[in-house]
DNA sequence: TGTACATCAGTGAACGCGCGTTCACTGATGTAC
DNA sequence: TGTACATCAGTGAACGCGCGTTCACTGATGTAC
């Protein structure tokens, strides 16, 4: 009864390959080389189709975001899917490698996402926000669980809905620890995908499972290493 | 006697003016937006005059990049240079520290240099990498004093002559060292200079700090933490 | 000190290019009766 | 089942733009004698 009319099916499936399109043409030459009239090329289109399906290039821009983001959102859901009552450490190391995954998968949508932003494209926070605070779910679960200022919520089924809470509406202990995890995986992983480790022999999965090791450590509650530090030393640095 | 003729005077001010405005064009725009017409326009010359003075854009974005890493040098270095005596920790601070500063105060020289590779550009590696070794030579000295691998070189003329030994040279666990620092470094900054922490209440100088303070607390030769982390887990995660 | 010549910074016009976007249109796909 | 009409995906030509780069040139600055 309810099956999606011909037509409409065409224009999914035509609006997804210019999505993919423009995917791999950032993945060749940079998020910021897209071009509508090549999208349209590489696909026998003539460049003015690309307006029945998108406002602008910034509207296509912005699709491809959100859709970054939902792909790692649920990559990183179903990592802590896979261990639903793992540790803490477990379930953090577990995330942090889902998250290096995805980067090393995607390094056009990492780029896209979390690179330098775009010259003259300007995100619309009300699509883009949500969209990356919806990806940060989990590791947002875990700061909290770690600081016990919450329980998680109901992780039955993971990926259903958006939490209501997002990075900002952490407590400040719990959203500076998630912050100092996210750092870390951000550090290495852009200095990895940007090629800044390429002339260097190491291999960066290993260096980066260490460090992320080193870092579940810290998500004991109240770990004495955090109390610590938060205190400016007394020297003059 | 060896004065600096004027013709040569003239050159070096109209080259560095045309570096300035670059720089300050990339600023606004992003580094990917750089034009070369837009320089000379600001400067009110002729876009064919730009050629006196570089080969082509490629040549110019080069010469930025090669300027930011010295300029990222001598701020590290500078830094270094307040605290001779002091203890590794302390010194590794002052370092991390700079590099912050220096990031959050060039915002479009780091994203140059450290953010998403422009489109179409391919640093000439021979001229790029020197410069990127300068950079890291101190935080180089701090990771192998760590590990007492080799008695940092003379430090009476910090800034004298690149260091012989790059991030590449170091042994093992002086780089780890060293890759881990950078990158929990380059994590936070490249979050915070590229506006992912802009939403979120927090103070990324503070925040930063932190952490920086709880990976100097790594620094103590083998501590037991890092030796505790490097083997792979027992678990299947 | 004056003259002839060489250097070279800067000009202005032109090249070919690819871009985002608009517009009036065609023709196939769907709907109403 | 057939016909008239509406929808709408896709076309092709055109717009104005800014770009990197080349080229033959002008005219001021410097040098040799």
């Amino acid at each position: 009864m309810a099956v999606t009319p011909r037509r409409e099916r065409n224009r999914l499936a035509t609006l997804a390959e210019i999505k993919a399109t423009a995917r791999a043409q950032m993945a060749e030459r940079g998020a910021a080389a897209l071009s509508l009239r090549e999208v349209a090329r590489q696909m026998g289109l003539s460049s003015a189709a690309i307006y029945r399906y998108f406002a602008d290039r910034d509207a296509l821009v912005t699709a491809l975001i959100v859709d970054a983001y939902a792909d790692l959102a649920a990559a990183l859901d179903a990592a802590v899917a896979d261990h639903p009552d793992a540790a803490l450490a477990q379930r953090f190391l577990a995330l942090a490698l889902a998250y290096r995954a995805w980067a090393v998968g995607h390094p056009a949508g990492y780029a896209l996402i979390l690179g330098t932003p775009i010259p003259g494209y300007q995100a619309p926070d009300a699509i883009t926000r949500p969209a990356a605070h919806r990806a940060m779910a989990r590791l947002v679960e875990v700061a909290l669980a770690a600081r016990g200022e919450a329980s998680p919520p109901d992780r039955a089924e993971p990926s259903a809905e958006p939490l209501a809470v997002g990075l900002s509406d952490l407590p400040p202990a719990a959203r500076a620890l998630a912050l100092a995890g996210w750092g870390q995986m951000h550090g290495l992983v852009a200095l990895e995908i940007f090629g800044h480790l390429d002339a260097l022999g190491d291999d960066p999965a290993s260096l980066y499972r260490r460090e992320m090791l080193a870092f579940a450590d810290r998500l004991g509650v109240g770990h004495p290493r955090d109390r610590a530090a938060v205190p400016a030393p007394a020297g003059a640095v």
